[in-house]
DNA sequence: AGTATTTAGGAGAAAAAACTCCTTTATTCT
DNA sequence: AGAATAAAGGAGTTTTTTCTCCTAAATACT
């Protein structure tokens, strides 16, 4: 897989604040229920986040977390760089220390070409495109209970 | 990363297989020096690789391992579906149990696309790719060499 | 000031991945 | 047949990643 377990959650959760809006705070073990993360564990990645400068973060009764940004003014590549470091995509394919642009694994001209078509994904994928996902989504189920209906009166048992 | 420590070690070991040839067998421990891998571990990943019809095994005296195919007949895609399974790549982008194609996750369409051009590097490269890049390498180190002792002659301490 | 709340941070536990060690099996050679 | 060799297979150990638990710190409220 492309990140880390923590990274996916990270995802999750800037998603999860983006649809709930920049200006609520939301607290970590909300955001753990709801997404069914476990909440110790996402507490310290939220944390991660918070130094990363991507969510504020506030302390003390009424506190919890919300974005710093704007949903589409973040992008995947800024949660994984904050959560995973961007070293781990720059390892050999093959997983060879000595391996760089200097002296490259016979694999490096080609899986850097991958490596490129990776890095624009996560940099133009931002989490405004997950929240519009989330909407579509919920269409796509009412569309699809409203046929279900129609289908049961057509074929009885 | 996109595949597993066992399978870069699998990639390194077929390309190692391919330059010596597809008739000389070749002991585990043999390659383990080669490639600065743990032999024993090498081993393990070895007998997968046979079991799935990458490479042949021979025991006792003479035994060791061959390719069943050439180099060119043997892609990225299939040494990673012997190693780790192809099931990893079935993986929802942010972790979604439930997220499948009729059920998408907010990411899913993007993240597809992504997957896409991952198997297609996967299946379009192949094992000579790798053996002919060593040739190159070598060809590049060699003249790097000779412009090294020129450039010490033109720069005295 | 004291209490309650929620994040921040450190240490440890559990799970997963990587790796080691030992026995068994199959093959070659004498 | 016996010995040597090298793969095959199982179990165990180590390392890394994921996750839990506990204490400390900061904030709001009375």
């Amino acid at each position: 897989m492309l990140y880390s377990r923590p990274c996916e959650y990270a995802i999750r959760t800037v998603a999860y604040l983006a649809r709930t809006g920049t200006e609520r705070r939301v607290q970590a073990h909300e955001i753990a229920i709801a997404e069914r993360i476990p909440a110790p564990f996402l507490a310290k990645i939220l944390q991660q986040l918070a130094r990363g400068n991507l969510v504020n973060s506030f302390k003390g009764p009424g506190g919890g977390f919300s974005l710093k940004r704007s949903a589409e003014e973040i992008s995947l590549y800024e949660i994984f760089r904050v959560v995973d470091g961007v070293e781990t995509l720059d390892r050999c394919a093959v997983g060879l220390a000595e391996c760089n642009d200097f002296a490259p694994c016979p694999l490096h001209d080609t899986w850097k070409a991958v490596r490129v078509h990776l890095l624009r994904y996560l940099k133009t994928t931002t989490l405004k495109e997950m929240a519009e996902a989330v909407v579509r989504k919920k269409e796509l189920v009412e569309r699809m209970a409203c046929q279900g209906r129609k289908k049961n009166r057509r074929s009885p048992p």
